[in-house]
DNA sequence: GACGGCGTTGAGCGATTGCTCAATATGGCT
DNA sequence: AGCCATATTGAGCAATCGCTCAACGCCGTC
């Protein structure tokens, strides 16, 4: 019995969101169109109706990490605050699931258009986060940093380099470990007091 | 005309180097088995006879890491010169095809079992290779770093990350800019002269 | 109730790819 | 030369996966 039903989310919406919770359970690589429309509850041809499946995957993957990197960088007006949730939400529990995430994304954007697209969009706009939260801390002179905009380049290289390592599989790199050499390194770009 | 010539590499040999080969030209993802058999100038079959693909697919990317980082962190008894060869060679013209191959086997190694093993060794051996440079500056009283291990972990964090940027898309992340935020983190973690 | 457009279905196509295995070629040995 | 073990071949199998398209059901309209 098909549609008729005005209250259900759009068919769209409805792919976009299995999608969502596929590429969350088994990654970017492994979902496969057939496994969406499962989960949609729709036919294998609907997808293609609506989407081309590289648009699909690609919409997804930006949906989750917009959420994502908005509430790592809500600003509450305090730097402090902010640089300290930055800090501690960086290594999270599942935050291996996202990093898994963030780097199948960098992988499939060397091949995949839409991917592409999206990921150089959400990579410029999560530095951009820290570093508009940094300048924000120099301006209130909070930090003395040298050049903000290098050390974001540098936090946000290190916070990547770190999650690769939490990723790794023969390494003993521990979220706490994580964090605590994120904040020396961000300890070492202080300046003064 | 098969064979007969003694001199030639061993069949093993002569499929590792072609999958070497066509591992440099279009990477992990995209090495299939017809076409390194192809290369290698035998029949399909051969490959199965002499090895399973993930092996061999994993041995050759440990044939061509260990001679990167074998040249990379050759110790030349100053570890002056020697770190400054770290710097020099991170991000040269072609480093590019080498962190692609990387992040590809960082990536494969979180399904493919043999790829796993031989990652983990690598990441172990090439950041166990600045370190122990790093110690030797130390004891020679050349740097002052408060903890040479945890210098070395986040040093090739950044370097990871670095290089990541450079691959990226859409970012404008250049070789001498990647090298400068390397040494410049180095000199964030030295404490005295 | 007949008609027609739209949304939907799902069997199956076509391309890809690792791997098998019966057939064949080679070289050493007697 | 005859024979056998070993090395090698490559057509084809089997599984995977995105995508097509003829068919179908639903609903509004006349």
């Amino acid at each position: 019995m098909p549609v008729s039903d005005k209250s259900a989310p759009s068919r769209r919406e409805q792919l976009v969101e299995a999608t969502i919770a596929l590429v969350l359970e088994v990654g970017l690589r492994a979902v496969k169109t057939r496994d969406v429309t499962e989960r949609a509850g729709v036919g294998t041809g609907l997808l293609n109706h609506y989407f081309r499946w590289p648009e699909l995957r690609a919409l997804a993957w930006a949906r989750l990490f917009e959420e994502v990197t908005q509430s790592q960088f809500a600003s509450s007006g305090d730097p402090r605050e902010d640089l300290e949730r930055y800090f501690t939400t960086a290594f999270t529990m599942d935050s291996r699931r996202y990093w898994h995430l963030w780097m199948e994304a960098a992988e499939l954007a060397a091949t995949d258009e839409p991917m592409k697209t999206v990921f150089a969009k959400m990579s410029v706009h999560s530095r951009g986060g820290l570093c508009d939260l940094l300048r924000a801390g120099c301006a209130k002179g909070i930090w003395n940093l040298e050049n903000p905009e290098e050390t974001a380049i540098r936090l946000s290289a290190m916070y990547d380099g770190l999650a690769g390592m939490l990723l790794s599989p023969a390494e003993e790199m521990h979220p706490e470990k994580a964090e605590a050499h994120l904040r020396r390194a961000f300890a070492n770009e202080c300046r003064g007091l």
